[in-house]
DNA sequence: CTTTGTGCAAACGATTTGCAGGATG
DNA sequence: CATCCTGCAAATCGTTTGCACAAAG
């Protein structure tokens, strides 16, 4: 298990919260992807094979690591909403035309500071979202 | 009439696209607002007084005017689209609290190279979202 | 008279919720 | 045994669509 996993056990206890096999299957699932998936596709990968957690329990769970902070919500397209595990802060970029979504990292981009520039406002957090088209979209 | 509203004339034709009195209702309606109403805001706020536009209807001409490049579609929260008609690029603020959207005009910020960062991206645009409590939620 | 747009209501897809039964502490 | 969680199915919410009629070119 990969060291990352262990601290759902940490985060959720810390919250009153339990570490069920099916939250723990959505947040390993979550880690050990690159995409950004939505809940439905959380929900077939983890049950393509044998049956590990219900569609509710796959949007409770991922509301549950939400709470907690484990998880992130990305908003990139209209409709449907993507969960990433890496709480790292970083940026989006998606194709517009085959959708892909590219992680841009947040060191690759100077800081912007938000407090200099409108002091009116308690900033917590900011991404920014590119569009565009990828390599291989755009070469074609 | 304002002046923004000519546009629409322009842009839809040239497009092939009809102006008719629901689309250029929820095209003003758009303009003369400076928050970013969701589809249903607008319906609700188009018919307040009298039927202007069905529900269907407003979809269908936010689509419409999205497709010509009008508006914008915004997403800064799950569930809804919010629509723009502000072209002008800029970011944007939500505060945690009360969910109000601030613009953050686009000159405030340092324009971002893209194509000196990650070369092998064709970026089309990029917007900054920031998240954060606005003035009044913060004072609380 | 052909094309495009509207309005209604039904359909849809993503997400949430109510509730009974299970697992956990 | 009290609490929290799961799974199912029904409900909900935002959005889209099919179709008949109306308007525009």
């Amino acid at each position: 298990m990969q060291p990352q996993v262990d601290k759902i056990f940490q985060t959720m206890k810390a919250k009153g919260l339990r570490v069920t096999p099916q939250r723990l299957a959505v947040y390993a699932d979550l880690l050990a992807r690159s995409d950004h998936p939505t809940a439905e596709d959380i929900s077939s990968h983890l049950n393509q094979d044998a049956p590990i957690a219900s569609q509710a329990t796959v949007y409770n769970s991922l509301q549950a690591l939400r709470k907690v902070g484990l998880v992130q919500e990305v908003l990139l397209e209209e409709g449907v909403c993507r969960y990433d595990a890496n709480l790292e802060e970083h940026h989006h970029f998606r194709c517009q035309s085959c959708g892909e979504i590219e992680d841009i990292a947040w060191d690759l981009i100077q800081p912007i500071d938000f407090k200099a520039l409108r002091p009116a406002l308690q900033v917590q957090n900011y991404q920014i979202t590119v569009h565009g088209y990828c390599d291989r979209c755009h070469s074609k």
